[in-house]
DNA sequence: CAGTGGTCTAGACCACTGT
DNA sequence: CAGTGGTCTAGACCACTGT
């Protein structure tokens, strides 16, 4: 069951990929999409609304939509979770899990998860990989009442989101990240293949439930040359999405 | 003349600012913000939408919203001028022009100006800093329309965006950016006084007017101990702020 | 089950654009 | 000036949540 906006929000980039609007032209007025689609106009302007976050269209007030890009930026779903992400990208996730111990919680881990210092949680040290070459090196530390559940998980399972939503119902629901550069030190060169002081892009993450109760909290470090991220802005809105080299 | 959505949206953002609404607490139903607000149902979701493509609550079917964090991020404003970004923080923004030469457009200038290959564009190599600190290098060609204007800007101008704004009218609306690691080279070293093979945050980026059309590419790169970039997001949405260094 | 957010309608008025 | 997007209303129905 989807909406009749959704539909209609698909529709329209379709046909801005089938450039039938070409970039720079102008997008039909509300009042005409409404009327070929059979919808108010409200309906319409929720569709719209959709590509104008993706950075598709550009708006203001008086003058009709305009057609800023065609390539479609796949927002978040894929950078909630890599295998999802790489997927889309048609290309194979892999995973293989380095190393996986309990220790007690730092007064940070505490603060992050909303737990209390000393309380067990797990640490995970993960390589992931497109197509079988690393690209991402995962360092992360769940939450003591999630931990279980991820001990559990084979070394080299593909989606670790996906298989905590099969056997828990977890939803990874939110996220805060703050993205930033760093040298590769002697592990991070080591497991991902790369020579030392090499530039890596680092994401450190807090993730949470749909109630905001935090799940995990991660140090995440990309090979540069494998991955970068995008982000469409205008004045009122912006969109970030992962992307692979070109 | 502010619209009543964003005079309810800012009153929200400050009532969880003040801790009336609690981190982890539910936000009233928007049938009661309605009723409290004076306005209809539809104006208070315009407002709750805002601060929730901020990140700062979230929504599912069926239950209230929940508080998700209290620091608001400031969206795309500060993405677009760094000088404007500074302010936003209580730091003063800085520049200084290191050279400035007019070249026949390559290939690539013609691709992603819109113009065509040999007009002469203006490139500039530009330090900014934050309270004198050099933290950003900034190399931008300029589309060949534009770039007188940008030539006869003095060469310590704190803001190029508000200077073009004040002489020409121009608006800089939308943006494409690409967001990688790169080592420093020789010259970066130097112009920000780091060493030499220290990462760096690089920011690739076409900004277009609010007809789409280019203004100017450039290859920004940010010294990763002084700035990053956070993002927040959920399932259906995120927004991407600058960071200074805690 | 009552309450809540998601979707959708059909109308209205206004500020702004572009000719 | 006519046309357009931005704002706002008052109603309706539905899927989902939580007790």
């Amino acid at each position: 069951m989807t909406a009749r906006h959704e539909e209609i929000a698909d529709e329209l980039r379709q046909a801005i990929d089938r450039e039938e609007y070409t970039v720079g032209s102008l997008l039909p007025a509300e009042t005409d999409l409404a009327a070929r689609y059979g919808v108010s106009r409200g309906t319409v302007r929720q569709a719209v609304a959709a590509l104008t976050a993706e950075g598709l269209i550009g708006s203001r007030q008086g003058a009709r939509r305009v057609v800023l890009a065609s390539r479609r930026s796949q927002s978040f779903a894929e950078l909630r979770s890599f295998a999802q992400w790489a997927n889309a990208m048609g290309r194979e996730a892999t995973g293989h899990v380095v190393s996986q111990e309990y220790h007690p919680a730092t007064k940070e881990d505490a603060v992050r998860l909303q737990l209390s210092a000393g309380t067990p949680v797990l640490h995970v040290l993960r390589v992931r990989g497109l197509d079988g070459e690393p690209v991402l090196l995962e360092r992360t530390v769940y939450a003591d009442w999630i931990s279980p559940a991820v001990e559990s998980i084979e070394a080299d399972c593909a989606s670790v989101t996906q298989r905590l939503y099969e056997d828990t119902g977890l939803v990874f629901a939110y996220g805060e990240h703050v993205i930033d550069a760093v040298s590769a030190g002697a592990q991070d060169a080591d497991l991902l293949g790369i020579r030392r002081t090499s530039p890596l892009l680092r994401v450190r993450r807090v993730t949470t439930t749909r109630e905001g109760r935090p799940v995990e909290w991660s140090d995440d470090r990309y090979r540069s040359d494998a991955v970068s991220f995008s982000v469409h802005n205008s004045i009122d809105n912006n969109a970030l999405a992962r992307k692979t080299a070109d």
